[in-house]
DNA sequence: GCTGACACTGACACTGACGTCAGTGGCCGA
DNA sequence: TCGGCCACTGACGTCAGTGTCAGTGTCAGC
C-alpha cells in the first residue's frame, strides 16, 4: 500500500479550482473519453495514469474515485464496445417470410462493420491493445468472442440442415468467418475508412462467404475428400 | 542510468557457480528458449527480465550481455518465427504443368499452418502478445504482414487475371484470407492442436476460400451489385 | 451565517523493475 | 606456475509510476 502517509503533509498550493460541480456519470464519462483518446494515442502499456487524468483535465485522485486503476478504465471501455457488438448482431430466424436469411446475414455483417466503422478508436484498442494485458483480461475477452462464435456456430448448423450452409466443421466455418471480420475490421479501422465504406465492405464479405474466390478446378486438387473430419 | 555505484559493493556470497563454459550461441538459445516459454506462460507483459533469468537459469547481468532490454528478445523471437513462416509460402506459378495452382496454393496453406503448429508457443506469442508493444514493433509486425499481403494481393491479381480468381477487390480479398487463417491458428493452437491436424485445417480453408459457405439464392440478396468497388 | 457532506486536489511515501559494474573463478597460453 | 582474459554473477542505486489521504472549496439545508 504506497502513499501511506507518515510525515505532516506540506500545505498544497493555493490557487486551487474545484472544477464546477459535474454529475457523477458525466465526469465518469469524461475520464472514459480521454482515457480511449490516451489509449489510442499511445497504446494501452505505454498508457500512464498521469497520461489519463492529464488528458481528462482532472487531478490523480479524482481517477481513483471513479477507477480502481489503469484496467478498470479499459476494462469498462471494452465492456460498452463488446454490448454494442452483440446487440449488432440478430439471431437468424427461417420462419420469417419478409427477410431472407440472405437478408440476415447481409444485415448482421453491415451492423457489426457499422459499429466498428462509427467506433473506429475502440475498434484499434479491441484488436491492437486488449489483448496481452493480463489472464483475467483475457478470459474476459475470450468470453465475449466465444459467445458470438457459439451464436454463429449454431446458425451455421441449423443453416446445414437446411441446406442453405455447405458442408464443413460449424465451428471452424465460424472461426474463418470470424477471422476475416476482424482483419477486415482491422485494416479498414487503420485505412481510415469511415461507415460511408460500410456497404463496400459488406458486399465484399458476403461475396466471399457465398462463394469463396478460388475457382481451380476440382480435379485439380489431390485426394478430394470433402468430407473430411 | 539506473545503477550507477556510489559506495562500496558487499562483497557477493560465496558459493558462486560459473556455468560451465558454453559457446556463445549456444547461450543465447538457451535465454532465447527460456524467454519463449515464460511469455507463453505469463504473457509478454506480466513478465519481468528476471522471470527469464530465472527460467534461463543464468544471471541478471548474464541477460544484458546479449539482449539490451526485454523488447529485444521478443525481437529475435518473433523475427525468426516471421522468416520462417515467409519461407513456408512459395510464389504460385502458372507455367508449371507438373504441380497445379490449387495444389500450389494448399501446399502454401499446409506449410503457414505446419510451421504454425510447429512452434505453438510462437504462434501464440505472436497473436497475443506481439500486439500492443508499442509503436515500434507494431511496425515490424505490419511491415511482416504487409508483405504476406502484398505477396497474396498480387497472386490474386495474377489469378483474376486467369480466370483463376473470382471477382472482389483482391486486397480486401488478401485481407479476408490471412484474418480466417490467423484465426484457425489462434484457435487451433489454443485447443492445444498438433501437427497433425494440418491435413483437416487445410482442407477446411481451401474449401472455405474455393467455395465459401453460404448457399443462399442470388435473388434473395437485395441489389446484387457484383461489381461495386 | 453556519454547518456538515462531499467532490476534488496534488504532494507524498512507497515499490517493483531496471540496468550497472565491481568482483569471481575457470581456462589458456606463456 | 602464473597472469591475464573473459564469461559470468548478483547486490546495488535509481526512478517512473502507483495509490493514498490530509486538506480545500462549494453547496444544500437549516
Amino acid at each position: 500500500m504506497p502513499g501511506r502517509r507518515a510525515t505532516v503533509r506540506k500545505k498544497p498550493n493555493k490557487e486551487i479550482r474545484t472544477g464546477a460541480v459535474i454529475p457523477k456519470e458525466e465526469r465518469r464519462q469524461q475520464i472514459l473519453k480521454a482515457a480511449r483518446d490516451v489509449f489510442v494515442k499511445r497504446g494501452y502499456h505505454q498508457t500512464t495514469i498521469d497520461d489519463i487524468v492529464a488528458a481528462a483535465g482532472v487531478a490523480r485522485g479524482t481517477y481513483y474515485l471513479y477507477f480502481e486503476d489503469k484496467r478498470a478504465v479499459l476494462a469498462d471501455l471494452i465492456d460498452r464496445f463488446a454490448a454494442q457488438i452483440t446487440m449488432a448482431i440478430q439471431r437468424i430466424t427461417t420462419d420469417e417470410v419478409e427477410r431472407s436469411v440472405g437478408m440476415q446475414v447481409r444485415e448482421n455483417i453491415r451492423a457489426v462493420i457499422g459499429v466498428c466503422l462509427k467506433e473506429r478508436s475502440m475498434t484499434k484498442i479491441l484488436f491492437t491493445d486488449a489483448t496481452g494485458v493480463d489472464s483475467d483480461f483475457h478470459r474476459k475477452l475470450s468470453t465475449f468472442y466465444d459467445s458470438v462464435v457459439q451464436l454463429l456456430t449454431e446458425s451455421l448448423k441449423d443453416g446445414q440442415a437446411l441446406g442453405i450452409v455447405g458442408e464443413g466443421e460449424p465451428r471452424v466455418l465460424a472461426y474463418l468467418t470470424v477471422g476475416a471480420l476482424k482483419e477486415l475490421l482491422y485494416q479498414a479501422v487503420g485505412m481510415g475508412l469511415t461507415e460511408e465504406t460500410t456497404e463496400v465492405l459488406t458486399q465484399q464479405l458476403f461475396v466471399f462467404l457465398s462463394e469463396g474466390y478460388l475457382r481451380v478446378k476440382p480435379d485439380q486438387a489431390p485426394q478430394r475428400r470433402r468430407r473430411s473430419r
